[in-house]
RNA sequence: GCCACUGUGGCUUAGAGGUAUAGCGUCGCCUUGGUAAGGCGAAGGUCGGGGGUUCAAUUCCCCCCAGUGGCUCCA
């Protein structure tokens, strides 16, 4: 007998041997929702045959270990089905993932029709509920069996002894190099649907061989299943791409060129009114504003390093008869340069050096996508010149800027992310490691005496420096740089920054913090429109008040309406066209207006308005004059309610 | 850049080897209408571009271009 631990109500005695599925069930019920047995904090299968005195306990089909079993075990059920359709499809790995699973094979490259093929293939095993079963194997004989499939032997060249053990899983005829666990039956994985093919290389490594990629999704219910499909319904509706179009904020034409938007005179509006009150904010801050030039020499990107570590981000250069010129990826050269343009004092510092305007990246052709990745990016940026001690005030007030940004703009989904340099990979960075040490240390400091949570990832700094990177979630759940604060302190070797110091020496201790809070204008209006839905608080609204007659007898009102708004500096738009009034409703929602006023015999008579909110709601005889100094007053507040649409 | 899929009037879309649907929008006429589609009519497309196969191609094949989803990369 063995003492089994199962948690609450103390140990069980159970004859040695039993499994853990046995004692879960016995304990927890046979509809206890368990996948696999935690046991004695290792994940096991239900199988797995309890030898001594133990402590179990089950995991759950709905908890995150539980899910990652499910999903795991359907990537098999997903290979299972493909080995079968495709006999020559040898495969590679198939890990879980979040929201389900992928698993990449050595085969032809197949379509959508293939895609639903294997899914319904899938499904039937899934009816035909295969036992999953664990097989143990003496190393040699690990390799024999898998001794067709050249991808299994590799990974066991790699693995074996160390982390995947020497067993396999058997379901039917088909067996997989695993460490487990799985579920114990193909019925229990009903919640899946195959999403996509891609195409990846083996071990991500563009000279090996070229897979393909099935992904999947895979959840423990049909409720899991379900809302993860309305999440990706939401996530459509919230397009910033479909929302830009209906709204007209931006175009791309494909004789400009791809990666190049253009913003029509909606976009611009919303646009400028962010610059608008960026340069507000950054005033306030201490900076002051300059403007460069989009191109500079060879020279120049030799002395910033982009030429050695960035060269792929930049466009191929333009030979002139003095030389050969580059597009600027960045700011920073030439503000270093504007810094140096004078002899700086320590009283000066920091100096914060702002610019808006756009530079240009060589993104690869196939990662541009609507406003989210683009070639040329308007940017809000600026380089702020200081002393090592002054460093931590200006991250902290930089740290600071980007949470009342956000607050204003309504984003609350974000994280922060300590990027530090990869010592392994040396080549991407500027190769001084004690610097990187250091800076990566005062930075770790200064987030650590700040009330936010952090996290640190390494490999993801910039060539000259660490950073703190503003992480958001969009929709789908996919994590997306926004904004960026960076410690440079390359720049003062490179470009000789010095200032005179209190004691009356040239001091070459300067050092840069890069920081654009507000990201490119690009990415910060997806990121808006789908925050937003479109439907965009008033002060940023393209459309602030679309005026809607009701008949032609109101023409003249309307147009006084409109005088009075635009006075006041409101953006508005009238209908006064022979349609209904609902038709005029029902086109101009699309604008999304922050607010509809209809006018009528009523209106028209008394001096007043009625305001439609985008919600449907209504608001009969209000004067126009509260109106407007309503809306003005919400406008100047930049609030993020839409007071009136109650 | 790589892989898969997609590309039909301003937008959404049907269709198929014999030069093509429908709705919205636009324009005109009628309607003067009170909060998410009033009625009638008209215009508008070399079916992404270029080659090829065929008596015939928008439909099949090849090459480009663009979009979408991934890979890689990244603000």
């Amino acid at each position: 007998m063995i003492s089994v631990d199962v948690g609450e109500d103390g140990p069980h005695e159970y004859a040695s041997g039993i499994s853990a599925g046995e004692v879960i069930k016995n304990v927890h019920g046979r509809k206890s929702g368990a996948v696999a047995a935690l046991v004695d904090g290792e994940e096991r299968d239900m199988s797995y045959a309890l030898e001594e005195d133990c402590k179990v306990n089950p995991i759950l089909g709905d908890s995150e270990k539980g899910l990652y079993i499910l999903r795991h075990s359907c990537a098999h059920l997903l290979a299972q089905a493909v080995t079968q359709l495709y006999p020559d499809a040898k495969p590679t790995i198939g890990p879980p993932i979040e929201h389900g699973f992928y698993y990449d094979f050595h085969m032809d490259p197949i379509g959508e029709d293939e895609l639903r093929e294997i899914e319904k293939r899938m499904k039937e095993l899934v009816k035909s509920n295969i036992a999953i079963e664990r097989e143990e194997y003496a190393n040699d004989s690990l390799r024999e069996l898998f001794s067709a499939n050249s991808f299994k032997l590799e990974i066991m060249d790699d693995k074996i002894g160390h982390d995947v053990g020497s067993s396999a899983y058997r379901q039917g005829e088909f067996v997989d190099l695993c460490r487990g666990p799985h579920v114990s039956l193909t019925s229990q994985l009903r919640w899946f649907k195959l999403t996509s093919t891609s195409q990846a290389y083996w071990r991500a490594d563009r000279d090996r061989e070229s897979l393909v990629r099935i992904y999947g999704m895979c959840y423990s219910s049909k409720d899991g299943l379900k809302q993860r499909e309305r999440q990706i319904g939401e996530a459509a509706r919230r397009d910033h791409k479909k929302i830009g179009k209906e709204m007209g904020l931006y175009m791309i034409d494909e004789l400009i060129g791809k990666g190049l938007p253009v913003w029509l005179p909606n976009g611009e509006i919303l646009k400028s009114e962010i610059e608008k009150f960026a340069v507000e904010t950054e005033e306030s801050y201490g900076y002051v504003r300059v403007t460069t030039p989009v191109l500079g020499k060879k020279e120049l990107f030799e002395m910033s390093g982009h030429l050695p570590h960035y060269s792929d981000g930049m466009y191929p250069p333009m030979k002139m008869d003095d030389g050969e010129y580059y597009l600027k990826a960045m700011n920073c050269p030439m503000h270093h340069l504007i810094f140096s343009n004078s002899k700086r004092s320590y009283r000066e510092l920091p100096i914060r050096i702002a610019e808006y305007g756009t530079v240009y990246r060589n993104e690869l052709s196939g990662t541009l996508t609507g406003l989210l990745r683009v070639r040329m990016l308007s940017m809000n940026d600026a380089h702020i010149y200081c002393t090592l001690d002054q460093v931590a005030e200006e991250v902290e007030s930089n740290v600071r800027m980007a949470q009342e940004y956000y607050k204003t703009f309504g984003f609350e989904d974000y994280d922060f992310r300590l990027s530090l340099w990869d010592p392994a990979n040396k080549d991407k960075y500027i190769d001084q490691p004690e610097n990187w040490e250091s800076t990566q240390n005062h930075l770790r400091r200064i987030m650590d005496g700040l009330d936010v949570d952090y996290t640190e990832a390494v490999g993801e700094a910039a060539f000259y420096g660490p950073k703190i990177d503003i992480q958001f979630r969009t929709t789908l759940g996919r994590e997306e740089t926004l904004a960026t604060i960076q410690l440079d302190f390359a720049a003062k070797e490179r470009f000789g920054l010095s200032y005179m110091d209190e004691t009356g020496n040239e001091n070459g201790e300067v050092f840069v913090i890069h920081r654009a809070p507000l990201s490119t204008h690009e990415r910060f209006v997806a990121f808006l429109l789908e925050q937003w839905t479109g439907n965009l608080p008033t002060w940023l609204s393209p459309l602030q008040t679309q005026v809607i007659t009701i008949s032609e007898k109101h023409k003249k009102y309307a147009d006084q309406v409109r005088e009075s708004l635009e006075l006041a500096g409101v953006r508005v738009s009238v209908d006064d066209s022979d349609n209904t009034i609902g038709k005029k409703i029902r086109t101009h929602r699309k604008n999304r207006p922050a607010y509809m006023l209809i006018l009528g015999d009523e209106e028209m008579s008394g001096g007043t308005v009625s305001i439609r909110g985008r919600s449907g709601s209504q608001k009969k005889g209000v004067k126009l004059e509260e109106f407007v100094s309503d809306i003005f007053a919400e406008i100047s507040n930049r609030s993020r309610e839409l007071s009136l649409d109650e």
